[in-house]
DNA sequence: ATCAAAACAATCAAATTCGATCAAATATAA
DNA sequence: TTATATTTGATCGAATTTGATTGTTTTGAT
């Protein structure tokens, strides 16, 4: 058995049982003691787990843009909850926006029986999830890769977006917060964000209960950017009326 | 036994059991272990597979747009060495063009060690192909998503083309003759085509041996759109004194 | 705070595997 | 046919991997 092989049969057993120690991994594996530890030294330099005397546990969950990739990542079931939601809102032969974040890609699975829709985006993992979907026409936006996020961004892909309208944009946020607006990581992420809300009748935002209230460095809209908010039941009732005070329509 | 069997043979058992090791497979298939090695190091080189000490395993699901790459089919051994000649062609800092093709998608592999450079192109699966090399930056032709050839096309697609120059350009083609120059199954491929071509200083044709000789329906460009034809070994010297007496610079 | 058991890092030795080079066999071309 | 290329197999030194040993650090209980 070679190393990459033990490599996923010990992320496999994490998978199961979020905490082991390092023999009950060689008991499991039928290899030595010595060994595991030295897979799991590599294994957490890759970041794939994180090392505890004695064993190993599960790698906690990653930044808010690569969490997506990360299928049992926190927050997870928030996300669904609101891709529901969100996806409630659409209506067959709708044209809308998505912008790339998990929150807005959870909606994609739901979206897929809407019926016809037309999709603009500038995200590869919602490209890929009606790939096999033939009611849904995709226009992706060009421009500069960003192989981080996974999707595209830049002046060209701006300027795409300008050419467009839509009924219906759906986007994702860092931050939010009365005091703030909105408020993102990145420059690149806002932007595109802007353009889309720009170009559309009506706006939504999907933001998960456990960002609301908190905000990231870069300010980038105030509340009036989006005509709804789409958020979770785990928003404390205070919370909530205090958006609506302020005007913001919130649906959960 | 030839080599392309063995391969086959070889990615066989790997999906039955995704894990074997060299002297497994050398007795399964009674050849020796140390041409085995070679194989499975040509296999994890095209990507078929990874290796691992002492064997090898099955390659990762990639992105899905990969999907539509035919591990072992027809002519991908004549696509491989195209693709190698014409990575060949490319030097450190240049900016090229790629097309949607499963010729040009043979030239990745060998483009990510050739060190820093600008690939633009209307291929997602090409996009995925760089996903993971951080010397390649990518851009990516917006428009419409044609989910069956995995590529954007359409009016916007050109558009985006047009502003951009490159150094040099690869593209593919359905059918190839002296007679009636470069012919194409579809207006969409036949557009980005032509597109790409007007805007690179350096225009390298690459076409298989199966097709030349031979028209799809749609004659597109004549032969002097291109300067450089890629092909393989297996093209009759015969044929390809015809077209360099025609003045094309013939590659094989 | 102190002590004993367990786990860790570091070094070493044995086994296996790999890469490079060379020779024989086979296929291909002129 | 002869000559050239390609492919297969073998050998040898280098590199990788595995497991053991040693001394040090951490953990948990007294």
């Amino acid at each position: 058995m070679g190393l990459p092989e033990r490599k996923q049969k010990i992320l496999k057993l994490l998978d199961q049982h979020d905490n082991r120690d390092v023999q009950e991994i060689a008991d499991a594996l039928g290899i030595s003691a010595i060994t595991i530890r030295r897979d799991l030294q590599q294994l957490a330099e890759e970041g794939l787990l994180v090392r505890t005397h004695g064993g190993a546990m599960k790698a906690p969950a990653l930044h808010p843009f690569t969490a997506f990739v990360d299928k049992a990542g926190v927050g997870q079931e928030r996300k669904q909850h609101i891709g529901k939601l969100a996806a409630a809102q659409v209506k067959p032969g709708d044209t809308i926006f998505l912008d790339c974040g998990s929150t807005v890609f959870a909606m994609c699975q739901h979206l897929r029986k809407t019926g016809p829709l037309r999709v603009i985006t500038n995200s590869l993992p919602v490209v890929a999830a009606f790939m096999d979907c033939d009611q849904i026409t995709v226009n992706l936006i060009g421009g500069e890769v960003d192989k981080e996020r996974k999707a595209m961004h830049g002046q060209r892909a701006l300027q795409h977006i300008d050419s467009y309208h839509g009924m219906k944009a759906f986007i994702g946020t860092d931050g939010l917060s009365l005091r703030n607006g909105l408020t993102a990581f990145s420059e690149k992420e806002a932007s595109i964000s802007k353009a889309m809300a720009a170009q559309a009748d009506i706006v939504y935002l999907l933001c998960d209960s456990g960002k609301i209230g908190k905000d990231s460095y870069l300010k980038y809209a105030p509340l009036t950017m989006f005509d709804h908010l789409i958020t979770d039941r785990q928003l404390p009732t205070s919370t909530a009326a205090q958006f609506k005070a302020k005007g913001v329509s919130v649906i959960s």
